[in-house]
DNA sequence: CATGAATGAGCATTCATTCAT
DNA sequence: AATGAATGAATGCTCATTCAT
């Protein structure tokens, strides 16, 4: 699955790359504030630190801005998450340590992950197939790890099974962002992994 | 917690109803369609079969449509699920029931929790008091649920338990709609709720 | 050949056709005055007496003025034309009198005419059948009034020089205007079309 | 009447003269395809084969452009018409062969032709007389190949026929062009140049 | 000389909202 | 109460031109 290509007017990699770093950062906390449609192109500019029209060098519309920002959050919580999981651990403990990481990273953005579920549906249209292809990465990456404690035997359970706690894992890391106004005020986040753990790692069948 | 109150020119309340419910239903098609920034009010004026001049006769702003739509979503949500609640069920089967019953009225609804899942941080200031009160009560009564099982012994758990319990059930019926692109390809409706009732109904302390 | 017809929100046709004719008024003072592209939209809605907001409830798109001048003159060069023409001459007279109206009536719509030469390449793609078709019927009626002296009589030539001359008289008329920077200095309107109707009359084969 | 002259930073008188013979080239074809003002000067570089700063360095507005590319064309009809005219032909024959000629040129130019009839209009406001000369000694020319059929008594025209003459042969041969639409679906050029001879050369006073 | 990144004034168009009828 | 024409601020985007390298 290819990233969709985002369409530049400046030849210098380097360039592009660095002005686009300060575009997603300038973008973000803008989304994050009042949203993606409620951001102007002006405003994005600014607070990326260049003008407008220095702006549509470097993309070929608002919605590339979005996707933009969405691919660098997708890509920090991969790196942060990657970071924190090449250790040499094995079976139920790589498992656990696998979702307090990801709680921990998603923790860490919580703005950013939450710009990402908010503002998702309003992605290009040919972006659609490819985030939905890293979200489907990182489910299957869940998935794996989890299927690892089965076949170690550690864990029983069914493969439906296992394909579900990949998704509740995820949701559950997510909605310590998106329901933040409750969960986290009942909770701390040991708190909230402690409880989570408890049920994901109840074994079945 | 009072209901956010929407300003309207019309006396007649009767009229008022009617003409709010004409254009709830218009605007939902619509929002479900392309999403409340990109609905104009005109659109919602001519979907609901009447004017944009009308329309204002009974709003103050676009952004009340969209309360007036998110709180009509939740009636309806919570009318559907009371309606299947008021079996004379006790413990386990009862959360089982309800269970059963919040994920089916989810599936039937899905476009429209998808509406607010996505456009709720569009919602008017006001109003977000009012629909986090909304949301607190549907955990409440889950909540209740459980709590319930727990006091008749035939569930385990602590009380921070039951109030994550609760979260979950209801975030795991509404990942059934903003997951659906995964979700809903791997488990019917009848799969889903079997899989993830094992879970929830895991006893513990 | 039907008119390319232009979008409006107003549904009140006498409305749309008065607010047209303001437009098309304003319109043409400025694109004589700077052209086209050199004229904004807001431009054309303020010397139209009304803001751009109502510009845009009448047509759908800047071109879409352009195409109603342009349809305006043709409307205005043909009333004119035709008004001349009722009288119930006959032979060569007929047309010399067609060709002393046809050139009266540019001289009459110089800047108008000017425009239209010089814009209509700008127009929308969907119009230019239409103006094409306008500009052959144009040539097909003096066409036809040519014919009727060969028929008569009165002049003695074959088709193809029947169509090349209604073709220079149409050409004749405009460059009236398009080259009155030499044309009109050299000539009053009277002697030119003294001048070229000599030519145009002289007979052949 | 002197040449608009147009700013270059660059010294070399050399390297100026085949840059501008590039831009010309490049922005011809661009301005045939979709007229000057919807040509971008980022487009013209390009099509030139350099950058948009080197463009700047040769000209001092996009309007200049379009007045090298106005002369350039002229140059090329004049030189190709002077070439065709040096033969030693005497009388009506002489006169025969310069409007034959000046026919077929335009013929073969027809896009460029085209071009300068359409854009004429956006010339920079200085360039004007000088263009209006260059079509001044257009018509001076062939005024005088008339003049001396006249003076050798083998046509009969007044001064003012004369001069209309030239101005119609300079217009005939421009409505092959911009009455392509429909001349060209007539006539072959051969057919449009024996035709409108016949006229040209008729005899009167 | 050549380059191309940066600039920002300018433009067409949209749309929530008002108000006279 | 209902209508829909009018409004104009706001927005995404373009492009001629400049200037540091």
């Amino acid at each position: 699955m290819m990233k969709k290509s985002v369409p530049s007017m400046v030849k210098d990699p380097q360039l592009v790359k660095k002005r686009r770093e300060q575009m997603v950062k300038g973008a973000v906390r803008l989304f994050i504030e009042k949203g993606f449609h409620r951001t102007t192109t002006r405003e994005i500019a600014k607070e990326s630190g260049f003008s407008i029209g220095t702006l549509y060098e470097y993309i070929g519309s608002k919605e590339d801005v979005l996707y933009l920002v969405c691919d660098a959050i997708y890509e920090e919580v991969s790196r942060k998450l990657t970071k924190q999981l090449d250790s040499s651990l094995t079976g139920i403990e790589r498992l656990q340590k696998a979702i307090a990481s990801f709680f921990q990273v998603v923790d860490e953005m919580q703005d950013e992950v939450l710009v990402m579920y908010q503002e998702a549906k309003s992605l290009p249209k040919e972006a659609l197939p490819y985030v939905l292809q890293k979200e489907h990465e990182m489910t299957a990456m869940i998935e794996a790890i989890i299927r690892d404690c089965v076949t170690e035997g550690v864990l029983s359970l069914s493969d439906d099974q296992i394909k579900l706690r990949a998704h509740n894992i995820l949701v559950q890391g997510h909605m310590w962002t998106f329901r933040r106004w409750s969960i986290q005020k009942l909770f701390t986040l040991e708190q909230y992994t402690a409880l989570q753990m408890e049920q994901l790692l109840a074994s079945s069948r």
